[in-house]
RNA sequence: GCCGAGGUGGCGGAACUGGUAUACGCGCCGGUCUCAAAAACCGGUGGGGGCAACCUCGUGCGGGUUCAAAUCCCGCCCUCGGCACCA
């Protein structure tokens, strides 16, 4: 009888076996080589769902792999608790936020217990807790301390009937998605983090990350979006208040500054009701309620039409002198640049639109070589370069090289000057929330914004809280944490309420697993220098803006005080493609979730796994299909047969039951070669991580098992190797199966601390070979040959072929093409 | 609109540097075992033509380079993901 498969049993095992002999845990051992495999830390909403296997199963092959290579390797996990769905579940469910989140974990963790991934659980961290938090709020002080940190006003969306701030993911179609107030925006003091002062460096530093997917580099690129151009000053004609008055804009196309026939300023620009007559004031009032209302739709397809109010002013041009009119418009931002810009409609598409909406003068400065346009009847703006024209003592000049004279210019007649640009904003790291890192900061009086003193960390974050249902932060009507004493004169002060964004706490957590239980700081360094950089970063394609560029941020800051070594936190960086089901993405809302738990149940983890890995290669989108489980279960269960087939045939034979015909036979050596070349094989797919194919390549070793075992004809020798190399191969993908069957091959704990196998050259070299014949590059024949041919042997073999001559019948030979030890392509041509 | 990824059998996918297109798995068809079924195992499986040997077409579409193109070049179409008036 053989033994059936009971992947349960098994599993559970063994998962309780690593846990007691702790053999996933690990410290830094300076003499040996290490590699950091790192996973993104998930949020604990509860349920692990396939993208959190897939992702993990990913890293632990990686770690198992790397483990098995001799290397060192950290490979930890934990959590990333804060946020807004605690609060949710708080007010739905009458549930502590602490409560909710930390049975959440217990229910994840014992998931991916179950899944048997090789975590050290000792370094687990949660960022909820004090022993973590009190740090995030230590490098809150030293970013303070270094100008990091700091306070301005900024808009919130404000929900005037719940009383609260709300997430734009709260905001639905303008409306609350509470109670379906329209909702407002308000001004608020708000904390920020400068990473404005790190835009050149984050984005120099991008060049070193050639382990990164080239997309993702891109987007971050753009994410920061450099330009360069100048900054140029337009007086305003007449006086402002009494005063003169110079508006300044930013450009990264001064070669066009003759061609600017209008001036428009973002209508939430300052200046603006200093500039306009009582009459207006109404009048920028509707427009800038309705350009807020088009703001709160602007995920969507239509572009809003160019839209403006003349403000009855004018500015110079201070190049040609002209007056030209200020408007202000629908499509400038008062976030980037000044507010403030020059339009020149004939050389920009916007500017284009708004001009001949608004009957403004159309002037080309820069002609196209080889055209001629005219501003009157012109249909599109030319962005293009060209030759200047109507820019005074520019004209005949390449616009390209305007771009450097102009500035010179305006920067020697002192009304501009070179400038750099980034579309990276700060980051608002303020919330009007309570389940979050409280920021540790007093507001006192007398001396202002104080700074919490270092050893008063951490500002512990209440707990037992009263929720209301509005979803307001409890914090600020607690009395008992908000009444504190000044740190510098002892006097009454007020603590702050706002807590930290949680991509705060997920800018670090890779160092702090470096040294996790450390009380005297967020990281120990030496233990930093020990296993930073992460070698390998896995996670979704989601996070390839923000959550990187914060965390490249946070390095960078630590790396400028001296904390650690690196300037960049991941080497290498693999995004994985989503899990979807029926070509959509798997949601509730679709219906369409699978349930790991339910895998896992059904078919244990070790198939889970393998199906995941099997499926797709990492970055590709992977398609899920029950029928695809079942298949890599039955191979599994073919794994766990045919090896309990050859080491019972093993053992026999060395107890002398058995005869077996040995020594030199062809299919003998065949299996020897086909474990050489799959080891090959499997090592060359899984550092380019490519899984699926390994795990091909390992389904076509079992085949081609299986057949030798039928012949009857069977080696000890032969089968003990290629037993061996099969559990090790798989052990990476399949660890519980492969620990399992590693026993029952009579061999020690565990099969994870077993060397990667290595494979004998000689053994993977080919002596047999199909020769491809062509002629005229179709294939008319293959024959089997022997490797190591001549080039001319080769085209004799070809041409000797009875099915190659029929089709050189009536044609003539022009040249062979011989491609050494694989095909022969006859080039002919009619007689 | 811009940026990015991709389009290969009935399906998921393979083909590394241009050299056997469709490995492996799923599904389907046929068989062995069985009273029967399940499980397991064996064989077949891109389209068209032919009794067959074989011929022919074929990697989104149209062109090109090459002895040879899924792979390289030019143009177009479609799908997915991200960003969006960035001066």
């Amino acid at each position: 009888m053989i033994d059936r498969y009971n992947f349960t049993d098994i599993e559970t095992k063994w998962q309780q076996k690593w846990d007691e002999t702790g053999i996933y845990n690990v410290k830094e051992e300076p003499g040996k080589p290490k590699r950091y495999i790192l996973e993104m830390f998930p949020y604990p909403s509860g349920e692990a769902h396939m993208g959190h296997v897939r992702n993990y199963s990913i890293a632990d092959v990686i770690a198992r792999y790397n483990v098995m290579r001799g290397y060192n390797v950290l490979h930890p996990i934990g959590w990333d608790a804060f946020g807004l769905p605690a609060e949710n579940a708080a007010i739905k469910n009458k549930v502590q936020p602490a409560r909710w989140t930390n049975s959440n974990i217990a229910s994840m963790k014992r998931q991916l217990k179950r899944l048997g991934f090789s975590y050290d659980w000792d370094r687990e961290v949660n960022t909820s807790e004090p022993e973590y938090y009190r740090w995030g709020q230590w490098i809150f002080l030293k970013f303070m301390e270094r100008g990091l940190a700091y306070r301005k006003k900024a808009p919130v969306n404000w929900c005037p009937s719940c009383e609260t701030v709300l997430a734009n993911e709260q905001v639905k179609a303008g409306l609350c998605w509470r109670c379906d107030s329209v909702v407002e925006m308000r001004e608020l003091e708000q904390w920020f983090f400068k990473i404005t002062g790190y835009a050149q460096e984050l984005l120099d530093g991008l060049q070193e990350l050639s382990g990164w997917p080239e997309r993702v580099k891109i987007m971050q690129e753009n994410w920061i979006g450099r330009s360069e151009g100048a900054m140029v000053d337009f007086p305003v004609v007449g006086e402002v208040d009494g005063k003169e008055l110079k508006i300044t804009v930013f450009t990264t196309r001064p070669d066009t500054l003759y061609g600017a026939t209008f001036f428009l300023l973002s209508p939430e620009h300052p200046l603006v009701d200093q500039m306009i007559d009582d009459r207006l004031k109404e009048d920028v009032a509707v427009f800038r309620r309705e350009v807020a209302l088009e703001a709160g739709f602007d995920r969507s397809e239509v572009e809003p039409e160019k839209k403006g109010l003349f403000l009855g002013r004018y500015v110079k041009n201070p190049l040609n002198g002209q007056d030209i009119p200020v408007y202000i418009a629908n499509y400038v931002l008062m976030e980037y640049g000044t507010g403030a810009v020059m339009a020149v409609p004939a050389h920009d598409q916007r500017d284009f639109e708004f001009a001949r909406k608004y009957d403004i003068p159309v002037v080309v400065v820069i002609r196209p070589e080889d055209e001629d346009i005219d501003g009157d009847t012109m249909t599109e703006a030319y962005a293009g370069e060209g030759v200047m024209t109507n820019s005074s003592i520019f004209d005949g000049i390449p616009s390209r090289e305007c771009l450097k004279k102009i500035t010179a210019y305006l920067d020697k007649e002192k009304i501009g000057t070179a400038s750099v640009h980034y579309r990276l904003r700060d980051w608002l790291i303020s919330r009007q929330r309570y389940w979050g890192n409280p920021i540790p900061v007093i507001y006192c009086d007398r001396c202002g914004i104080v700074p919490v003193s270092e050893n008063e960390l951490p500002v512990l974050l209440p707990g037992d809280v009263k929720i209301d249902n509005k979803g307001r932060s409890p914090l600020p009507a607690l009395e008992g944490f908000v009444k504190t004493k000044c740190p510098k004169c002892g006097g009454e002060g007020r603590r702050e309420t706002d807590t930290m964004d949680t991509f705060t706490c997920s800018s670090w957590y890779f160092l702090r697993y470096c040294s996790p239980h450390n009380d005297k700081a967020p990281f120990s360094e030496e233990a930093a220098r020990y296993w930073m950089p992460v070698d390998q970063y896995i996670g979704g394609i989601e996070h390839a803006v923000m959550h990187l560029l914060y965390a490249r941020f946070f390095t960078r800051v630590f790396s400028d005080m001296g904390l650690i070594g690196a300037k960049e936190p991941f080497s290498n960086l693999l995004t994985q493609g989503m899990v979807i089901k029926e070509g959509q993405k798997m949601s509730k809302s679709k219906g369409n979730v699978v349930d790991p738990g339910e895998i896992v149940e059904k078919y244990g983890a070790d198939t889970a796994r393998l199906f995941i890995l099997f499926a797709a290669p990492p970055e590709m989108d992977l398609e899920w299909s029950d029928k695809g489980v079942e298949g890599v279960h039955r191979f599994l269960k073919r794994v766990y047969r045919t090896v309990l087939d050859n080491v019972r045939f093993v053992s026999d034979v060395q107890a002398g039951a058995a005869t077996s015909g040995s020594g030199n036979d062809p299919s003998a050596k065949s299996i020897r070669q086909l474990t050489h070349r799959t080891i090959k094989k499997v090592t060359q797919d899984i550092e380019r991580f490519n899984f699926n194919t390994v795990i091909s390549a390992v389904m076509e070793f079992i085949n081609g098992l299986q057949k030798y075992n039928e012949t009857g004809i069977r080696d000890v020798s032969v089968t003990s190797e290629a037993t061996e190399a099969l559990l090790l191969l798989l052990s990476p993908f399949a660890p519980h199966i492969t620990e399992e069957l590693w026993q029952h091959a009579g061999k020690p704990f565990s099969v994870h601390s077993e060397q990667w196998p290595s494979y004998d050259p000689e053994l993977v070299k080919t002596d047999q070979i199909t020769l491809i014949v062509q002629v005229d590059g179709k294939v008319r024949d293959k024959i089997e040959t022997v490797a190591g041919l001549s080039q001319e042997e080769m085209a004799d073999i070809a041409m000797s072929s009875e099915r190659v001559s029929k089709h050189l019948e009536g044609r003539s030979v022009l040249k062979k093409v011989v491609v050494p030890g694989k095909l022969v392509n006859i080039v002919t041509r009619p007689e």
